[in-house]
DNA sequence: CAGGCCGCTGTGGTCTGACCACTAGATTTC
DNA sequence: GAAATCTAGTGGTCAGACCACAGCGGCCTG
């Protein structure tokens, strides 16, 4: 490859060179890329710089390595990056409240969805779920966040919640009573009524936001 | 350190260290890491090994290094992550919906909570900005996700506007008496009326979510 | 022929030692 | 005292060497 980018370091013209094959290439989750040595020739770097690019790259989760096997290309999702950024810094007072609100706000958000989008069939079988056997409370809610059919809010939810989980704000004892009042307003379509069941019911707290 | 982690990689290993380090010696940002080969010494590692952990951790942007200086850490906002994410799996249409949606929930989260919190100084202040002169749609934004003083919502909106601005769905022409209506609601705290005109004047929806 | 054993090849994982480029601080020089 | 210089320490990069492991094909045995 040009090495035009002079000063810059090599690895993020690996990881750059890395994009573009990608793209050039359209490769998708689960395809194999090039290995170290072979990228190593093409590019005219030393194996070890395509090394970093490609550790890097992985503990993004953006690539998945097997000795033995080569690199592929990752479904991207459950990136190591929650932990790290999470025990990371955080521990800190205030962010552990912006934490808690956040997430109250995308879960009110998803329950808004759901209630105006969601089937009845879909919110049936979640009722069906809840009366079926034990459940966490954050095992509900990624149920709700996946009924929204919004692949982001879910996936900020996701990592909102590892997050939470690392710093155990967790709950424990759910009250499936609780739940199931909730999923019968959102099957009545009641948005308000559900927001409220969730807020003072399942969160215990007042009525401001 | 303890090699018990036997088959996992050794990189990882340093990068947890580097973790434990940091927290130990409560390290903050600005604060200078040691360097890679003592590192190297210290862990019983090879000085390639520790050079992957922190060229990932720099790709995270949790490092920063300086070619004969060190290596410190990094008062972290503004992420490669961002572009990466972005170019590397952004370009599917359904995602392009989610991404837009999402943005405006989170806006409307942030009206909400500047619709009960917000000083009236500060919207006032507001006001007297959007008066004073030409700015973008997500200026303004920006600035309400600041007034909302939930610094991880607003790092999730900053995220999400990147997302946006590199797939070019801004919007230009604003136009001041939209904005200025926005506002006056919630001087008055309408939070009602504000995410009607939000929708409707602002992102030219019709009444759904 | 079927099944299993073996070794070859390619891949990632790691280490070492060698340079280079650059910075900051000590040293020397004026 | 100020400026130029030297030097030690740091990150940046490379080449080469092993190791551990997965997959494949060929060979042997039943």
């Amino acid at each position: 490859m040009a090495e035009r980018t002079s000063s810059s370091k090599i690895y993020l013209e690996v990881v750059e060179s890395l994009r573009s094959m990608i793209e050039a290439d359209s490769l998708l989750p689960g395809d194999k890329i090039p290995s170290e040595r072979e990228l190593s020739d093409r590019l005219n770097v030393g194996r070890s710089s395509v090394r970093e690019a490609l550790r890097a790259l992985e503990l993004l989760g953006l690539i998945e390595t097997r000795r033995g096997e080569g690199t592929f290309i990752r479904d991207f999702q459950e990136h190591k990056l929650v932990e790290l950024l999470g025990t990371f810094f955080l521990q800190d007072k205030k962010v552990q409240e912006d934490l808690a609100e956040t997430k109250r706000l995308i879960e009110i958000d998803c329950l808004r969805i759901v209630a105006f989008f969601a089937t009845a069939e879909d919110i049936k079988r979640l009722i069906a779920w809840v009366r079926a056997g034990e459940f966490r409370d954050d095992d509900f809610f990624l149920r709700i966040a996946i009924l929204n059919r919004n692949r982001l809010l879910e996936r900020i939810w996701r990592i909102i919640n590892s997050y939470a989980r690392t710093s155990e704000m967790v709950q424990g004892n759910v009250r499936k009573e609780e739940y199931l009042a909730l999923l019968t307003y959102l099957l009545e379509r009641d948005e308000e009524k559900a927001i409220e069941t969730y807020l003072i019911r399942i969160r215990n707290m007042s009525k401001d936001e």
